[in-house]
DNA sequence: TATTGTTATACTCTATAACTATA
DNA sequence: TATAGTTATAGAGTATAACAATA
């Protein structure tokens, strides 16, 4: 399963040679889907998906928003986010109601109900990885944010 | 949408302060899930589908396996992996033939097809992201292959 | 006519429970 | 009895096309 370049010793493999854009693109690729689905892994006991919390998340950042705007940031085409929004009404985490001034749109903002379940998942979903970052050196954790930062710029894009 | 770490300039988030692992467990989460749903946009004109091209993968890189030890290593369940190895057959890029010593399992390997779909697919696939990793600076390269590094360990366990 | 949101429809991915065949 | 694989069933996420309401 492993590749040879992860063969390497852990402790070796923290410094490694520079490559390629093209290798490194597919490493990259592969962790990261390997990363997202070990998250989602331990989101089981959740009420609420990973893509639902990601819209509530995004509504507790940033407040009320339409559906079309938490579409586009979600990257998702807007008949998928009346599905989520849908299920999300269900369990009464989030409510529509008319915009103000533009008849067509509508404001989804947080509950109480659903900013609470924002807060208490916060904590329990970061908890796995919180836990396996602790076990890791200060400048690994240094490298993971230094990564993070240029991963969030070139998602961005 | 952006933290106030985020809002800092390009250049200089590329060194940052550390931080503790809650906050970057956060931030690191995010920006994989983000990471993950860019990969997968980019992947809308391709024959096959994320999941399903990750097993093409597998396969070509490990050689034959039972559907088993490509749930497993998928870490999805058997009745998943069932469907999806399904789908792959249906198209061709995948043989099941029985298992020389136990009558139970089956064996899955790549068809010739499907082995030039890999590589095919595979630079397609990555282009993006090549592109994207080709206009950083061989620094931001080398931060990104050493968190690679560490990424694969932590979701390895 | 353009935009927002929804509905209709369909497909993939995933899971749990139950079943069959083999060890 | 235990294991490998499948089938049955269900739900979530996603998409495109078509529609209604409003600007």
């Amino acid at each position: 399963m492993l590749t040879k370049v992860s063969s390497q010793s852990a402790a070796s493999a923290r410094r490694r040679v520079p490559r390629g854009a093209p290798q490194l693109a597919v490493e990259l690729r592969v962790t990261a889907v390997h990363l997202y689905r070990r998250l989602r892994s331990e989101l089981s006991t959740d009420k609420v998906s990973s893509s639902q919390f990601s819209v509530l998340s995004m509504l507790d950042r940033q407040g009320p928003a339409t559906p079309r705007e938490i579409a586009t940031h979600e990257r998702v085409q807007p008949p998928s986010m009346t599905r989520t929004i849908g299920l999300l009404a269900d369990l009464e985490l989030i409510e529509r109601t008319d915009h103000p001034n533009d008849g067509r749109q509508v404001l989804i903002s947080l509950t109480p109900k659903g900013k609470t379940l924002v807060g208490e998942t916060r904590k329990r979903r970061d908890a796995w990885l919180a836990r396996q970052l602790n076990d890791l050196t200060p400048a690994e954790r240094e490298t993971l944010a230094n990564a993070t930062e240029i991963l969030r710029r070139l998602t961005a894009q």
